[in-house]
DNA sequence: TAGATTGTTAATCGATTAACAATC
DNA sequence: TAGATTGTTAATCGATTAACAATC
């Protein structure tokens, strides 16, 4: 069962599968198969079992997939089975939103700490959780063994902070800096406004589509 | 200058271009090249060529692209010329944290008020925004001709709220829901916990590979 | 002119889709 | 057994990369 080489357009649907798997199991389904995956998903049922057999094929002939043991080999080969620690860096909007969001135990992540770089900020809380000075940020991941920070500070110091938490062994940076930032690590960008830019860059397409439609309609009248 | 077809990994690409152009802008740089923009952008010379020549070519032999110049043909191709007019509807963490966002203007992109069902919430203001009861959404978009809908409520009603928006005349929807909506209109999806879980998986894989690693170092020592 | 760099065609690579034997 | 659906190989499609003539 070599799980290699995976491509990461493979490794960014593995995340919709259990979400959609965990779903048919609060449904109490018991099976399912490539193909009803396929269709509810919008992918392709070849797809989906090549998909699945990257990481060793747990389907059976004849009956498809067993929804629980799907799940549960889902949830194994994305590392769900044990915890995260967290921190995030800055506490303005984009933080406290985070330190604020309780969805993340559904992917075992714990927010451990916020750190900040106001004076007074720190001794604070956020939904329950302490807020602690910048200058703190190295020793308490080497202290804690923390594995992902967040990034959710300003630009000027977004890489200075992946440097000290790289030096004191995260092992993954969730960024939301508008800014490629550079670590030995695996990083996690969430550019906001450039997904943003993707919308209007669709939505201006469709009215440049409209307008050439309308400008046919005339000519046709003529 | 047709400007069709243009596939979803170039699209995904222009954000990224634009950025940082405009960083080559404010640094006063008057040209670039394919070379250097794929340097800088860990991307493939004869791509970034390729790329831009969707669009029409507008760099020259021997020179390469002017700053300048380059950068308006992207905010143009992008439909970042004009303004777009977007609502939120959830006063939750991210819906607030949205509202108090200061960097939409970079996109052309005007908040113009919040929508929740909480009545209590109705009449209040978010960073100088209305908050409006949601059962007037429909009616708002309609008046005030908004383009873009953001989801940032709970997934129970994301699919109904999209329904009124897309019956208002929205243009497109950014979801923040944790599920994937039905829209006739183009819809970008920010999906954290997605991310977080890609994250997960490579900070997986990598322990996996040090796990194996330390193993074979063993077996060499016996 | 010589050097540089584009625009564009052709080659390669990888991802998606189709097909089908294996088998539950 | 017959029907269904997987696992897997082969075919197709599209995106990336290489090559090079055009030309500034």
């Amino acid at each position: 069962m070599k799980e290699r080489k995976i491509s990461e357009a493979i490794i960014r649907r593995l995340p919709r599968y259990l979400r959609h798997v965990t779903m048919l199991a609060l449904r109490n389904e018991e099976r399912t198969s490539s193909g009803a995956l396929a269709a509810q998903l919008d992918l392709n049922a070849s797809q989906v079992r090549q998909d699945f057999n990257c990481f060793g094929g747990f389907g059976q002939q004849g009956y498809g997939y067993n929804v629980k043991v799907l799940r549960h080999e889902l949830a194994r080969i994305m590392g769900m089975l044990s915890w995260y620690k967290m921190v995030i860096v800055g506490a303005g909007n984009i933080g406290t939103a985070l330190a604020n969001y309780e969805g993340f135990d559904l992917a075992r992540v714990e927010v451990c700490a916020i750190f900040d770089h106001k004076p007074e900020l720190v001794g604070k809380t956020i939904n329950n959780k302490p807020i602690f000075h910048v200058d703190q940020l190295g020793d308490y991941i080497r202290e804690n063994k923390i594995d992902i920070g967040v990034l959710a500070n300003r630009r000027t110091s977004a890489q200075e902070v992946t440097d000290i938490m790289v030096e004191a062994g995260i092992r993954g940076i969730w960024n939301f800096v508008p800014l490629d930032i550079v670590a030995p690590v695996p990083v996690e960008n969430i550019h906001m406004l450039e997904s943003m830019m993707v919308l209007i860059y669709k939505i201006h397409q469709n009215q440049l589509d409209e307008d050439e439609e309308a400008e046919e309609k005339e000519n046709e009248e003529d």
